[in-house]
RNA sequence: GGGUGCUUAGCUCAGCGGUAGAGCGUCGCCCUUACAAGGCGGUGGUCGUAGGUUCGAUCCCUACAGCACCCA
């Protein structure tokens, strides 16, 4: 083995060696457990986000595949349809060209081209984190299998009445020109101004002043509204207001959404560009007016002065005429909530426009979609770990809207209905599976619809789909190789957990829980375990204008300075931002980012998986445990170069000395910790069981007890300590493999051969038990006993400067008949670990040389102070510690001197406080007895 | 405005009713033949503030303050 731990070296080869050899594939043995990745955008790459939720659901499949269960990782990518579709208009751009110079055809066939040349970027940076994921059964959501699921989907739920098609007030990205989700809105505070205007009351000299941020849309507007309630205006409801710029006339109107004390108290409505005011124009039955085209321009509807402005340019020449005729009252800054559509930064105009809906709001709708949905939540068949969660989820079902899940796209699945002239639907799997369900005779030719499905109707479908449904047989790519068969697949529906944050509830989980419960009648997963954020060590959201984004990659394999603000900042256009970013990139890793590996970035993962909702990471963390890693190669090596050969069947198998039945014990307690937290989901205790375990125990105290003994005289204890060592070894291998599965094969190759192992890969054993090592408690006494003496003795030496190398005179006074017995057993261990001589009983009543003491129990560890110690200073640090004791056993008899306590606590607290008293006032005692001793 | 969290050592975080913990950092001594990415030993906290419940509160309750995030 080398000298020390190069993740490099380990991680370039055993991923395609895995992969090459198919251990990923469902073993068809056990009982099924299926983990879904949520597939990511095609489009994107790997962030650390990805990194934490594939390290998770990756020790959950190896941990449980070593369990012997039938594991499936099933993985794929979603097609992203404005993702995807804007990289490749931005690349036609460049050829001066829009996609319709090419044509739909032409360019979803360009779209496809370049998913088949750089859609696989993110798949592969999943090997470099170790997925253990069938790769033969990658699929991606416009495959033709997926595609049919979606179509079959449409039409079934079209024809029962569940989806429908209706012009309807929609978030309308106008830079991209289509409808976008809610939920890929950010509402963004902006400066923005308040300006009130007056609008005249016709037949009169009165006049009523709105407040708007917004004043272009007044140009729609239909009404305005007071609270009904307001005395102000209770005498103008119902007249009618001249509509200052058009020559429209409009009602005052009384609505009890109007807020009184905000502003003027009257609100100009204009249903057709903001929601609130779509819902009040549907209670006063008042038809809404648009006012802009698609791209957010000023239609016809306007009066002639404004068409053809853009909205913004609009709202400067509304304010200059109004200003001009003396109604602009007002104007003051103002900050508002602009609606932001995250996939273009464009703000969002809300826009009256035909699109299809999945109804989740109607009775119908409710009780067959959205309620099983929140049903199977509430009643606990599917679990939200952490728990809280369902809160979100429930709340969110309760308050939702109806689904739209049209886009208008081209990259997609186009919708599977069509039109007549006469502008009748006709839905099917194809024209002509439309015509033969035709409820009535098209009139004319029929035109398919152009709009595409939003990416997330096909991703709700994942569960199921990606197992080969609707087809009941064997589902092939197209290079014939079986990717899925429904009639086996499906018993890994419902898998067992989806990993995914809480961002992701909404569009996956309730979606995903909807669509699986209507087709298949099953639940798609039993648990959902939600993830934390992860940001930045400062707490602060990662994002790449902040310049605080960590690349996994860059991580595990380092990257030096120059070219890491070069990545940084290529994407950025704005010159300040570039700068700012720069610097902070300069100031926060002025040597670039170390190498760190796969192993010790999934290890601080793992270590930081609580149950809280963001996780800070924090680089030096993961340093730390790269340490870790190479402290483990370390014992490795230890191990192994004192186990040069395989070791005889049989021989040292019994444990001879209580260090190995201590050892053994500890181990069988960690495996025990380590089957909770895995249960919990608490990756951060396991980390932490198996870490302390590793390192501060089996190399701190079993590595080094171990040296003595493989040197000593008793060749049985030598014997079965070097047996020992090996198993525990390999047995450590096994439980961290899920956690840290590059090193942990790398070292298990050469541990193998040693204990006569046939399996091939760590990843083939058993994980191991808790049961499968034997616990003794008595040994542990003894262990706990002698680290408590050689700590003593370690405390004196450091303490009073003593040379480390120095070997020194070791007298014992005092104790019980255990000590005696035990001071001989470990003699040997303590005399090379502590670097002293024999050590020497004296009796009671001797007389003893001034010494430093540690107290263990009733037992004095004495070191005799000529030479080596300075006599005050050892009476101060005596001091020192009899006052520490004296303040715990005051704290103890304050609580065994109320009455209260010793009547109202548990009998074993009380038990615990007496033995506590008792085992201070023994160290005590022995602590006073030494200081007398060095007084006199 | 509605909701959900968080506040514990210099930093990043566990603990959540009965002797305050980890990693990193820091200080001292050591290049001891597995490991200086190391060893040994220290230092460091009135557990956000104020009340309450309890024999006992970092932990439960209430209020307040500060900080996040989600929804409107």
């Amino acid at each position: 083995m080398e000298k020390s731990f190069e993740p490099a070296q380990i991680e370039s080869t055993w991923y395609a060696r895995w992969e090459a050899s198919g251990v990923f594939k469902p073993s068809g043995q056990g009982e099924p457990y299926c983990i879904l990745l949520p597939p990511p955008n095609v489009t994107g790459t790997l962030h650390m986000g990805h990194a934490f939720q594939q390290t998770v659901m990756d020790m959950l499949v190896r941990y449980q595949h070593m369990r012997g269960m039938n594991t499936l990782w099933q993985v794929g990518t979603d097609h992203a349809g404005i993702a995807t579709q804007k990289i490749v208009e931005n690349q036609l751009a460049v050829e001066e060209k829009t996609r319709h110079d090419l044509g739909r055809d032409a360019f979803v066939e360009r779209v496809w081209k370049w998913k088949e040349e750089s859609g696989s970027t993110i798949t592969n940076q999943m090997r470099r984190i170790g997925a253990a994921a069938d790769w033969s059964r990658e699929r991606f959501t416009m495959d033709e299998g997926l595609s049919a699921a979606v179509r079959k989907v449409f039409i079934d739920w079209y024809r029962a009445g569940l989806i429908y098609r209706g012009n309807r007030l929609v978030n309308w990205d106008p830079a991209l020109g289509t409808a976008v989700s809610d939920l890929e809105v950010n509402n963004v505070e902006r400066d923005g101004h308040m300006w009130s205007i007056r609008y005249p009351v016709a037949d009169s000299n009165e006049s009523l002043v709105v407040a708007t941020t917004r004043p272009e849309t007044m140009l729609g507007d239909v009404a305005v509204a007071v609270h009904p309630e307001d005395e102000r205006y209770a005498h103008l409801v119902g007249k009618t207001l001249k509509l200052p710029l058009s020559d429209r006339e409009i009602p005052v109107i009384a609505d009890d959404y109007v807020d009184k004390d905000f502003g003027t108290g009257c609100v100009k409505i204009t249903p057709a560009h903001d929601f609130n005011d779509y819902a009040i124009g549907q209670r006063h039955k008042l038809p809404p007016i648009t006012i802009f085209t698609l791209d957010a321009k000023v239609n016809d509807n306007a009066p002639a002065k404004y068409r053809g402005l853009d909205r913004y340019d609009a709202r400067k020449q509304v304010l200059a005429d109004l200003e001009a005729l003396g109604l602009l009252v007002e104007t003051k800054p103002h900050k508002l909530q602009v609606p932001v559509s995250q996939r273009s930064d464009a703000v969002i105009e809300p826009m009256l426009t035909d699109q299809w809906f999945v109804d989740l709001t109607s009775d119908k709708g409710r009780k067959e979609i959205t309620e099983p949905a929140l049903d199977a939540v509430r009643s606990g068949e599917i679990r939200f770990v952490p728990e809280n969660w369902a809160n979100t989820y429930t709340q969110w079902l309760d308050n939702i809207q109806d689904w739209c899940i049209s886009r208008q796209l081209w990259w997609g699945h186009r919708i599977p209905a069509w039109y007549d002239e006469a502008g009748n639907i006709f839905v099917g799997e194809d024209e002509a599976d439309a015509r033969a369900n035709a409820t009535s005779e098209p009139v004319g030719a029929l035109r398919q619809d152009d709009d595409v499905l939003d990416t997330w109707f096909s991703s709700a479908l994942w569960p199921f789909s990606t197992l080969g449904w609707p087809l009941d047989g064997p589902v092939k790519d197209a290079h014939g190789n079986v990717v899925a068969d429904w009639q086996h697949d499906k018993i890994f529906l419902p898998s067992a957990v989806l990993v995914t944050g809480f961002d992701i509830i909404f569009f996956w989980v309730a979606r995903m829980v909807m669509a699986t419960k209507y087709f298949t009648g099953r639940i798609p997963f039993r648990e959902v375990y939600i993830n934390a954020i992860v940001r930045d060590a400062e707490g602060q959201k990662m994002s790449k204008s902040k310049g605080n984004t960590l690349d996994p990659l860059d991580l595990i394999d380092g990257i030096a300075l120059e070219p890491l603000v070069a990545k940084s900042t290529r994407s950025l256009l704005i010159p300040q931002v570039r700068a700012k970013v720069e610097k902070r990139i300069r100031k926060d890793y002025p040597d670039g980012i170390p190498a760190i590996g796969t192993d010790a970035l999934r290890f601080t993962f793992a270590a930081l998986a609580s149950y809280s909702r963001t996780i800070n990471f924090d680089i030096k963390r993961a340093e730390g445990y790269k340490a870790f890693c190479n402290k483990l190669w370390n014992a490795a090596r230890f191990v192994l170069m004192n186990v040069s050969s395989p070791l005889p069947t049989g021989e040292g198998s019994k444990p001879a000395t209580e260090a190995e039945r201590w050892i053994l014990t500890r181990l069988s307690q960690t495996l025990a910790e380590v089957e909770q937290h895995f249960v919990s989901y608490r990756f951060d205790h396991l980390a932490q069981a198996l870490y302390e375990f590793v390192w501060n125990e089996y190399c701190d105290w079993f590595l080094e007890l171990a040296k003595p003994a493989l040197n000593g005289d008793d060749t049985e204890a030598a014997a079965s300590t070097r047996h020992t060592l090996l198993v525990v070894l390999e047995a450590v291998l096994r439980a961290l493999h899920p956690v840290i599965p590059f090193i942990t094969e790398e070292i298990y190759q050469d541990v193998a051969p040693r204990l006569g192992l046939v399996e091939i890969n760590v990843y083939a054993r058993p994980y191991p038990r808790p049961a499968d090592f034997a616990s003794d408690a008595a040994a542990s006494a003894e262990i706990e006993w002698f680290k408590a003496v050689l700590s003593g003795i370690r405390k004196i030496r450091s303490e009073m400067n003593i040379a480390p190398g120095k070997v020194i005179p070791l007298l014992l006074a005092d104790g019980d008949a255990a000590d005696r017995t035990r001071a001989t057993k470990f003699a040997a261990q303590i005399a090379f670990l502590a670097r002293v001589e024999t050590p020497r009983w004296i009796e009671t009543g001797a007389d003893e040389p001034a010494t430093a003491a540690a107290v263990v129990g009733s037992l004095r560890v004495l070191i005799p102070l000529a030479g080596l110690i300075d006599l005050g200073a050892e009476k101060a640090r005596l001091a020192k510690e009899i006052t520490r004791i004296e303040v715990e056993i005051k704290k103890c008899e304050g609580k065994l001197g109320n009455a209260n306590f010793v009547a109202n606590a548990p009998a074993e607290v009380v038990a615990q406080e007496r033995q506590r008293i008792t085992d201070w006032n023994t160290q005590l005692a022995a602590l006073r007895e030494q200081a007398g001793k060095l007084s006199t």
